[in-house]
RNA sequence: GGCCCGUUCGUCUAUCGGUUAGGACCUCAGGUUUUCAUCCUGGAAAGAGGGGUUCGAUUCCCCUACGGGCUACCA
């Protein structure tokens, strides 16, 4: 059967991890059945709309490519559909109104204490089309200030089932006749959210664990309608790296890593931070769900093909950022040289100016191998193009400051061997013998200077790429800063 | 507080009643390497506790503990 499944986040903020693999599942499960993927903009909250967080919402899909087939729609732009659907509930009587102001709803909870529910138990107290006569009613909504509620019925046992954790029931005792229509004429989540999901004829709603206790507010309102209802599937929550509870702007900012999936305001995303959308989405995936025994690299179209939703964990899952690197420096190193070019526009123009394509290729193919993220790029490849900036002044200490300049002073004095590459170290193997110097402090004293560092590919080919004459003019670099 | 969901190495997870409880990240020890990284080998590391059911429970049931979510005219 083919899905349709939906992503519908609020724009009351940036897109976050958690978001992303809502969007992701969802996707993968329609995808997985040819089946197709709506991005549905849940903005009927008026006061907390963000400007921007559309947008960001939907730049961060297409960095990932998560591709929508139909949207984005707009709550907002379909008002009046469900004020059809709420006035048919009022009509059939599964809906009422309420009048109730902040100040009373706040006395009866203070009056009946945590127990306060707007439902049989106490809505005849209360100022509503249930419990006032018929007059007062028509006086109360000619000042067109009130919301509609749901009428749940009392004492019932409500089966809900949930495609990952089975079925469940809860009793209609626990729940509250919930506002549907709020006093601004717009419809809460709960309504626009059930009327969409049918009326865009969705066959799996797939959202995070936070709704599970109002799943059975929904599977009211869907009888109450006279709907199928489709098939349910509750994620577990992306939990904080350390502590308690789930993960927010906050900890990520203090536990040192992104949460958006792009930069928002000042708020680095993982875009920014180096991560590649393969990278971000096979991590993110691996959270909440196991795929194949062994197999941890996944790309998008594998996750399509081996995509399980009988495999979706039920516990929340702690966010890792360690194990996210590793991640993607695991897709970093398998991807072709192009592409890994194609991430840094920096290194490509400056390489391509010195540099034939065939050679830069292979040069990207010695450093692939030592890339976690996007940014590391640069990194690794700038010493084919640029002298280094400074020079690792722990290291120099380490090596000694002597014996390194013995090992400059020979190669500038033979700078021949180093135009004869072919010899050039077994010859500096012979000097390290002559001169009681080991082969190691000749190697890093030469790194430091071709590098500026003790890390990087072979030196070897470095000197290969770079030439002679810019190797030497490095050692001359260092030589006289010591 | 109430309701709901959950609980296997520090972390992500495998196991669908019988396993020396497997893998990965992290970590530690070796090896390869001119360094770092990669890579390879090996080690340490887990069934929350208590009751049942059963010949046999990590697995099924119950209780407790702990963790999480919800408890708005927010989503």
């Amino acid at each position: 059967m083919k899905e349709r499944a939906r992503f519908a986040p609020s724009p009351t903020g940036p897109l976050h991890i958690g978001g992303v693999r809502t969007a992701l599942f969802n996707f993968l499960i329609a995808k997985k059945s040819g089946g197709d993927f709506i991005l549905r903009i849940e903005d009927t909250d008026v006061k907390r709309t963000v400007p921007g967080a559309e947008e960001h919402i939907i730049n961060s899909l297409k960095w990932l490519g998560i591709e929508f087939d139909e949207g984005p729609i707009r709550q907002s732009k379909r008002v009046s559909l469900y004020t059809k659907k709420v006035k048919e509930l009022l009509k059939k009587g599964y809906a009422y109104y309420a009048f109730d102001t902040q100040s009373e709803l706040e006395e009866a909870r203070q009056k009946h204490g945590a127990e306060f529910k707007y439902n049989h138990r106490y809505r005849m107290e209360l100022f509503n089309s249930l419990s006032l006569d018929e007059e007062e009613v028509k006086k109360r909504l000619a000042n067109n200030n009130y919301v509609v509620r749901m009428l749940v019925p009392d004492n019932e046992i409500i089966k809900v089932y949930d495609e990952i954790r089975g079925s469940l029931s809860f009793n209609s005792n626990e729940l509250e006749d919930k506002v549907i229509l709020k006093s601004d004429g717009m419809p809460t989540y709960h309504l626009a959210n059930v009327v969409d999901d049918n009326d865009m004829k969705i066959t799996s709603v797939i959202r995070g664990e936070e709704w599970l206790s109002s799943l059975p507010s929904h599977i009211l309102l869907y009888n109450y309608f006279n709907w199928n209802i489709p098939k349910f599937f509750h994620l577990p929550l992306i939990l904080k790296s350390e502590g308690s509870g789930k993960l927010s702007k906050r900890d990520a900012e203090q536990q040192g890593h992104p949460i958006f999936a792009v930069q928002w305001e000042d708020s680095e995303g993982f875009k920014e931070s180096g991560f590649t959308p393969e990278g971000l989405i096979n991590y993110l995936a691996l959270l909440g769900w196991s795929g194949e025994k062994n197999k941890e690299l996944y790309s998008l179209e594998d996750l399509i093909k081996y995509f399980n939703s009988s495999n979706i964990n039920k516990s929340g899952a702690r966010f890792d950022y360690k194990k996210a690197l590793w991640v993607n420096h695991l897709h970093l190193k398998n991807f072709e040289a192009n592409k890994i070019l194609g991430l840094s526009d920096n290194s490509k123009s400056s390489l391509s100016k010195i540099y034939n394509p065939s050679q830069i290729e292979e040069m990207v193919n010695l450093i692939k191998e030592r890339l976690n993220t996007v940014k590391d790029i640069d990194k690794e490849l700038s010493v084919f193009y640029r002298q280094p900036k400074e020079v690792d002044a722990i290291a120099v200490e380490k090596i000694n400051r002597e014996t390194m300049f013995k090992i400059l002073t020979f190669c500038k004095l033979n700078q021949d061997l180093i135009l004869r590459s072919t010899s050039f170290k077994e010859n500096l193997m012979k000097f390290g013998a002559d001169e009681n110097i080991s082969f190691g402090h000749i190697m890093k004293t030469l790194r430091l200077a071709l590098v500026g560092s003790l890390s990087g590919p072979d030196l070897f080919k470095i000197i290969d790429y770079i030439g002679a004459e810019e190797a030497l003019q490095r050692i001359n670099n260092l030589l006289n800063k010591i």
